[in-house]
DNA sequence: GCACTTGCCTTACGATGTAAATTTATGCTG
DNA sequence: CAGCATAAATTTACATCGTAAGGCAAGTGC
């Protein structure tokens, strides 16, 4: 075992531990993520995770992290399959529903764990806003293609927002059998298509 | 001291545990919400709680119905405001934004503490239940005056997710300084009302 | 008046985050 | 190659948390 450990082998072993707690997480909840459980489950003391994180929110800060590149990765993945600027927004509109649905652990990472003072992790908010743009980028297209009119941004937003507001009651169970998330979803961006059609239309 | 404690007697302090609750959590946040801390600020024993609530978790679901009650009284009130079915769903809608902001800890209440198995307290699920109902109820007027088309419970569904995804997206700071929560729901809300207005139109 | 009940308190335990001291092991230096 | 400096890991320790268990004292019912 080195006496120095490189920064690779640092890296490394920061990813085993967000690896071991996202696994945690994903099968207690919140109330598995512990530091000792981490530890326990690389068999390794309590202790040594903070040679590698300051404190267990920095690691719940990069597990977070991680889980918003996944999603950002499985959007973009999405997005650029090939077809016109529709296929490719409903694909990407698609992904989303489908990552919140079966990563619902990662979904919940990113926008269900409030985390107070989450803006000191630069990482966090790098990942963060990399999956802000993804969300908003595919508006573009469609006002170039002319299906939309108006602010790509603000649009791309709103769409974010409907999709988020629709995913966190789902996900928190507010939504009931006859309303589920599907049917919001369907007639909500019909709608939105059709307040943001061009005028001539 | 009465030796026996009359139901209302319970109640009145079951409302103090909670009041004392509140005002905790809004300064300190959930870190601030201990039992230990309850107690002391009401000037009694650590244990003395569970004389009230089963546990913690029975005792913030007490706290969180109460949240509810607050939102849909907020709701009704400014629904119960005079003119026409579209200053009225205005109204509500402006409640809705207001209540949000003014008190962000009845609405982290309600939607950012996330308690997994909170389908068990049955208080809570009336008062979240009536919550919904008042949210979506405001959407039939609008419907039967001819502003809109469609099935208003759905439309009431996706409007609440519009508001609730916007809210929750500006409460957690995601939302830049560009395209904050007001252009936002100016923006989708016109939309909707376009893409739901009656076809005639 | 006496035992019982009921509300509240004190005590205690296991879990948690983490600070501090201690041990271990490795690479450098003489 | 011996020994030492030091980074890494562990062990120990403590404050705080939820809460189980048991004790105490004040009314209640006989």
């Amino acid at each position: 075992m080195p006496k120095i450990l490189s920064t690779a082998e640092v890296s490394d072993f920061r990813e085993r531990l967000c690896e071991a707690a996202e696994e945690l997480y994903a099968e207690h909840g919140m109330e598995g993520f512990t530091l000792r459980n981490v530890a326990r489950e690389l068999g390794v003391s309590p202790m040594t995770p903070y040679r590698y994180f300051h404190d267990k929110d920095e690691m719940l800060a990069a597990v977070r992290a991680r889980a918003f590149t996944r999603f950002s990765e499985a959007l973009e993945k999405a997005f650029a399959s090939g077809g016109d600027a529709g296929s490719r927004a409903d694909a990407a509109g698609e992904a989303y529903v489908r990552f919140a649905l079966e990563q619902p652990a990662d979904y919940k990472l990113m926008f269900d764990v409030s985390q107070p003072g989450d803006e000191k992790y630069p990482e966090l908010n790098a990942a963060a806003g990399r999956a802000t743009q993804t969300l908003t980028r595919h508006v573009f297209p469609l006002i170039e293609a002319g299906f939309l009119e108006g602010d790509p941004d603000l649009i791309g937003h709103i769409f974010w927002a409907t999709l988020h507001g629709t995913m966190m009651l789902h996900l928190a169970g507010k939504l009931g059998t006859q309303y589920d998330y599907r049917k919001i979803l369907d007639a909500a961006f019909t709608a939105l298509i059709r307040g943001f059609a061009p005028k001539g239309k």
